[in-house]
DNA sequence: TTGTGTTTTACGACCTC
DNA sequence: GAGGTCGTAAAACACAA
């Protein structure tokens, strides 16, 4: 493996190295400067590492955040849509209902 | 095995403050 | 300018066939 690769090749973190990252990320999502030396040493991976491991964890919050939502609004939606079906329903019902009672001449 | 889908890592481009 | 998001490539991983 030539010094390129070493430097550049992916690597991923051991779980106790992700378990510290994720205490870490659930007290503060933001990344302060002083807060991301402390982790790089404390992980023994570079500053950069920690910083890009921030941001791909925000991501993926983000995204986990808009999947919900989006559930959310499709069970809103179905509700919807069988709403408006029951109340169409009960339209013609009460069309038809109408269409029964006899019709006075007014004036 | 290995082919394939998913997750994680890393980075460049662009944006905001 | 430093540090953020967004989009994406590629490595690492999971797992059925």
């Amino acid at each position: 493996m030539d010094s390129f690769q070493s430097q550049t090749r992916k690597k991923r973190l051991t779980p106790n190295q992700v378990r510290l990252l994720e205490t870490s990320f659930n007290f503060n999502n933001k990344l302060d400067p002083d807060r991301k030396s402390q982790l790089a040493v404390q992980l023994g991976v570079p500053p950069r590492q920690v910083a890009i491991w921030y941001q791909n964890k925000r991501a993926r919050e983000k995204n986990q955040s808009l999947e919900t939502d989006y559930k959310m609004l499709q069970v809103r939606l179905e509700n919807t849509v069988s709403h408006n079906a029951r109340l169409k329903e009960e339209v013609e019902r009460l069309k038809d209902e109408l269409s029964k009672v006899p019709r006075f001449e007014l004036g």
